[in-house]
RNA sequence: GGUCCGUUCGUCUAGGGGUUAGGACGCAAGAUUUUCAUUCUUGUAACACGAGUUCGAUUCUCGUACGGACUACCA
């Protein structure tokens, strides 16, 4: 019941943990719906009770959380077409399904399963492929190849059986797609889906025909998957009577693997080390653990900001985009045709970007989160300024963490690269000096403590890089990092003098 | 196999009948720097192929190749 609204959902089904791709439909949702003023809505669709998986259900409900997609209507905020599970919705199918048997667009189909299975063994010994359509359908255990009272004898018997659309012989389609266009099919190559099963539950295409039509659904974005089923689901809306009111179709582009063939996989992840999934997942029935964006330390921002770009560009050159400015900017226009490569080091470029733009404040206090869980405090005033000193050269907040160890605990060793290179038999004797230097300077700001080092090795005729390197290998132990001054500072004038000292003590004269 | 969809730098992409085919990631070089990064600058690199239409095609059409999806009482 299309209405001038514009209504979205997502419907996925919980069979496991969401992943990229199933997140980027999520975000084309959300985002052509807030474009247009409209609503956002989540639909479960757990039709199938044989891949059910405890737990996906609120973990995609979490990981919409964590991306920022609020949910305008649907499973975990209600709304006026609940319930939004489709396993709750009764028998809202069995009664449509019922309505197409009897408008003669359906029929019942009684063949066993293993029925089927043989003659689809059979038509691929031929090298062929079993279809079960127009061409055959008169040659099946149905109601329409059946006499009437054999039918009934069935039905009165128990006998299982489901709900087959009855496929039109040979009709020319020509379907409308937003982002490919005209898409052409022809009736007599596709087969009469299953419309309601044997256990009492409708397919897919049933449900989600049916569900968009009740809940007034005006645009259905989903993954180019999907496209083959087209003409099945236009013919369902024709079927009953519901074509002035069909949604819009756009089929979204693949997430393909970032080397060798194929879509992107849950298993592409641990493979070629990056995460494919927005949060982690332990998968209940096989033990699995699949890493999350999340947990890898990304932001969500990035994470959806890296998303939107794979497959949809704004036609400028603007790259980074807050979720309020892609809301404003996105249309299925501008979404492209063909599957998009992951690509890994773009993500990690996006997190670094929003990492340089994140408050030093916020920073410390995820920085803190962190050392807490190592098992330590720091003062609030030190890490703020730790993270000003190091987050340009990071991409994650655990970046940063990595890149400070020194400041919380003084060198115990110290690289043995950089102590060959730069310790050299003055080394001992220069750095006690300087210590004294540091020791009686009255501030310990780096501009200041730079100026005075300065002054005293210009007088001693030293040079600053033959000085520093042998410095800076005292006081962290590292040969890279920071500017040394602003690592002093930080530190402080007793840390300091007493890592000096520390390491002539150790690497010896 | 069949049906449908797709094809611009290695990757994500802009563009579009006449362009030096633009940007970003990556990579490389240079600059800056006490080191390593960062940053900045520069560079590297693409219209799958073949016909047709046209004065002219990367852009339009067709074919081929290649890639992808679908082909369940899964979604």
């Amino acid at each position: 019941m299309r209405t001038d609204r514009v209504r979205v959902r997502f419907a996925p089904s919980p069979t496991g943990a969401l992943h990229l791709g199933g997140v980027r439909t999520a975000l084309f949702n959300y985002l052509f719906a807030r474009r247009h003023g409209g609503d956002f809505l989540l639909r479960v669709e757990d039709t199938d009770q044989g891949r059910f998986v405890p737990g996906a259900e609120e973990y995609i409900i979490d990981a919409l959380k964590w991306c920022g997609l609020t949910v305008d209507e649907g499973v975990g905020v209600g709304g006026p077409h609940a319930p939004y599970r489709q396993s709750e919705r009764g028998e809202i199918y069995r009664q449509f399904a019922e309505r197409l048997v009897a408008s003669g667009n359906a029929y019942l189909a009684f063949d066993l399963p293993g029925e089927l299975n043989e003659r689809r063994a059979e038509a691929e010994a031929r090298g062929e492929i079993f279809v079960y359509g127009a061409a055959n359908r008169d040659a099946l255990k149905n109601s329409l190849a059946l006499p009437p009272d054999a039918v009934k004898k069935l039905l009165e018997e128990g006998a299982g059986h489901v709900i087959r659309f009855k496929m039109p012989a040979n009709e020319e389609l020509a379907l409308q797609d937003i982002i490919r266009g005209e898409v052409r099919f022809n009736t007599a190559l596709l087969d009469d889906k299953v419309l309601f099963k044997a256990d009492g539950m409708p397919t897919y295409h049933l449900a989600n025909v049916v569900d968009d039509h009740l809940m007034e659904i005006s645009h259905v974005i989903r993954g180019e998957e999907w496209l083959p089923s087209l003409p099945l689901h236009a013919l369902l809306y024709r079927a009953f009577g519901w074509e002035d009111t069909m949604p819009l179709f756009a089929h979204l582009p693949l997430i393909l693997k970032p080397v060798g063939n194929g879509k992107l996989s849950k298993r592409d992840g641990n493979k070629m080390g990056f995460p494919v999934f927005p949060m982690e997942f332990a998968d209940p029935a096989t033990g699995e653990k699949w890493r999350g964006y999340k947990e890898d330390g990304y932001f969500p921002e990035a994470f959806v900001n890296m998303l939107a770009l794979l497959g949809w560009n704004p036609g400028t050159e603007q790259e980074i985009f807050s979720l309020e400015e892609l809301a404003g900017a996105f249309s299925l226009e501008r979404v492209n045709r063909s599957g998009a490569r992951f690509n890994p080091d773009k993500a990690r470029w996006f997190n670094h970007k929003y990492l340089q733009e994140k408050p030093d404040e916020e920073l410390a206090d995820a920085l803190s989160l962190m050392l807490e869980a190592e098992g330590f405090r720091r003062d609030r005033e030190e890490l703020v300024k730790i993270c000003r000193l190091l987050k340009e050269r990071a991409t994650f907040v655990a970046d940063i963490r990595d890149a400070a160890r020194f400041f919380f605990r003084a060198p115990l060793e110290y690289d043995e690269k950089g102590v060959r290179k730069n310790w050299k038999a003055e080394t001992p004797a220069l750095l006690l000096d300087l210590a004294r230097l540091l020791a009686g300077l009255d501030s310990f700001a780096a501009a200041d403590t730079e100026a005075a080092v300065r002054e005293w090795i210009a007088d001693k005729g030293v040079g600053l890089g033959q000085l520093m390197n042998a410095f800076r290998l005292a006081i962290t132990g590292f040969a890279d990092g920071p500017r040394l001054f602003d690592v002093i500072e930080i530190l402080g004038q007793d840390e300091t003098t007493r890592r000096l000292a520390a390491a002539v003590e150790r690497l010896g004269h």
